[in-house]
DNA sequence: GTCTATAAGGAGATAGAC
DNA sequence: GTCTATCTCCTTATAGAC
C-alpha cells in the first residue's frame, strides 16, 4: 500500500467504517472489517486512529458536519408552498426508498452517539443542522411563492423534521411507500396551514391556537 | 438457586436482558451481562436457550407482544377532540420523560429487527400493533366527543405515530421539554382537523385534499 | 437441573521487523 | 510508515461433575 497522509487514512477509514456500517450495522463495524473494507492492514487503523473509539467519534462528527439533508438542493420550482413542501417531501422519501442503508446508518449513529458518554452533544447537533438545512428550505420556498411564515422558522422546521424522521420509522419497518406517500400530502397540507399570503392581513391566517 | 421451569427461566433472562439494554444498550446485552443481571450462572443460560439470538427473537417478540402504548390508558376524560389528543400526547411525552431508556430500547430494538435475517417482519408487527394500539384511543375519543373520522382511523394512526416518533427522537436528541411541547399542540391542531362533527354534512369538514 | 471449568474464536491494541 | 505476528481480554457455547 503506498503512503499516504495521516489525515487521508483517517478519512479513508471513517468512510470505509460507513459503507461497513450501511451494509451490517454499527455493530458489524468492528476494526477488522473496516481495515477490510479499506484495504489495510489493522496496524495502520492503530496508526491513524489511537482507538475504536476515537474514530467512531471522528465518523459522527464527519457525518453531522456533512451529511445535511441532501433534498434541500431540490427545490421544486413552480405551484404554491403546498406543493412544493409536498414535492420536498416527496424527494426526500424517494432518497429513503432508493438508499435505506444511508437513512437507517443515521438513525442508528444516533442512537449510539446518545448512549456514549462525551458523544451526546453529536446527536443535537445532527439535529440542529438538519432543522438548520430545513429552515433554509423553508425561507426559500416562501420567497419563491410569497408567502411569510406565522411562526419562527426554526420551529416549522422542527416540525418536518418530526414528519421526516417518524415516516422514515415506519417506512424502515413496513416499506409500505403508498402510506408514507399518503403520510406527506397529510404533512404538507398540515404545514402550509402556517403560510400567511403576504398581502393578507396575519390573522386571516389560520394560528395554531 | 432453586429450580425454575424452563419457561420462567427464559422469561426471567429476557427480563434481564431488558433491564441491560436499556441501561447500556444492545451491544451490552452480553450473555454474561444477561446473566449476571439474572443472578445465574453462563450456563443457565444455554440451558434455557440454545443460543443467544434465540434470547434476541424471544425478546424481540416478546416486547412486540406486550409493549402496547401505556398512554392509551389514559384517555383524558373532558374537553373537545383536539385537547383529548394533547393530553394524550403530553401523557406519553411524560412517559418518555420520565424513562427515557424504555423508548430508546424499543428504537434500537426496532433497527436490530430491520437489519437482522428473518426478524424483519417483528418490526413490521411492532408498528402495526402501535397503530392498532392508536386506533382505538382514536375511536374512543371519537365517541367520546361526538365527531367521526374523515379518514380510516388506521390512517390517522399512522400519523399519530409519525408525530410521536418523530418528536420523541427529536426529545432523545436535545432534551427540549418545551420545543416538543410545540410540536404537539401542533400536532392535535392538525390532527383535530380530521374529527368531523356528527351533526355536521361531511362536507363542511375541512378535507385534507 | 445447575453448577464450574474450559474450549474456540473474535475483539482491540501493540511489538518489532523492514 | 507499513507490515506480520502476537498479546490480552472478552465473547458465545459446551463438557462434564454433582
Amino acid at each position: 500500500m503506498a503512503r499516504m497522509s495521516s489525515t487521508d487514512r483517517r478519512v479513508e477509514l471513517v468512510h470505509a467504517a460507513l459503507r461497513v456500517i450501511a451494509a451490517k450495522g454499527v455493530a458489524a463495524a468492528t476494526t477488522r472489517a473496516i481495515v477490510a473494507e479499506a484495504g489495510m492492514s489493522l496496524a495502520s487503523f492503530h496508526y491513524a486512529f489511537t482507538s475504536r473509539d476515537e474514530m467512531m467519534r471522528e465518523l459522527i462528527a464527519y457525518v453531522v458536519e456533512n451529511e445535511t439533508v441532501a433534498a434541500v438542493d431540490s427545490i421544486p420550482a413552480g405551484g404554491d408552498i403546498r406543493s412544493i413542501i409536498e414535492e420536498a417531501m416527496r424527494a426526500y422519501l424517494k432518497l429513503l426508498i432508493d438508499n435505506p442503508g444511508h437513512e437507517q446508518v443515521m438513525f442508528e449513529l444516533m442512537h449510539y452517539a446518545v448512549r456514549t458518554p462525551g458523544l451526546e452533544a453529536l446527536a443535537t447537533e445532527q439535529y440542529e443542522r438538519y432543522r438548520a438545512a430545513v429552515s433554509e428550505l423553508l425561507e426559500g420556498a416562501a420567497t419563491l411563492t410569497g408567502v411569510t411564515w406565522s411562526m419562527p422558522v426554526n420551529e416549522i422546521a422542527r416540525i418536518v423534521v418530526t414528519y421526516t424522521d417518524g415516516f422514515s420509522l415506519a417506512w424502515l419497518s413496513d416499506r409500505d411507500d403508498a402510506a408514507a406517500e399518503r403520510v406527506i400530502v397529510f404533512a404538507a397540507e398540515s404545514l402550509s396551514r402556517l403560510a400567511v399570503s403576504a398581502t393578507q392581513t396575519s390573522d386571516s391566517a389560520t394560528p395554531v391556537r
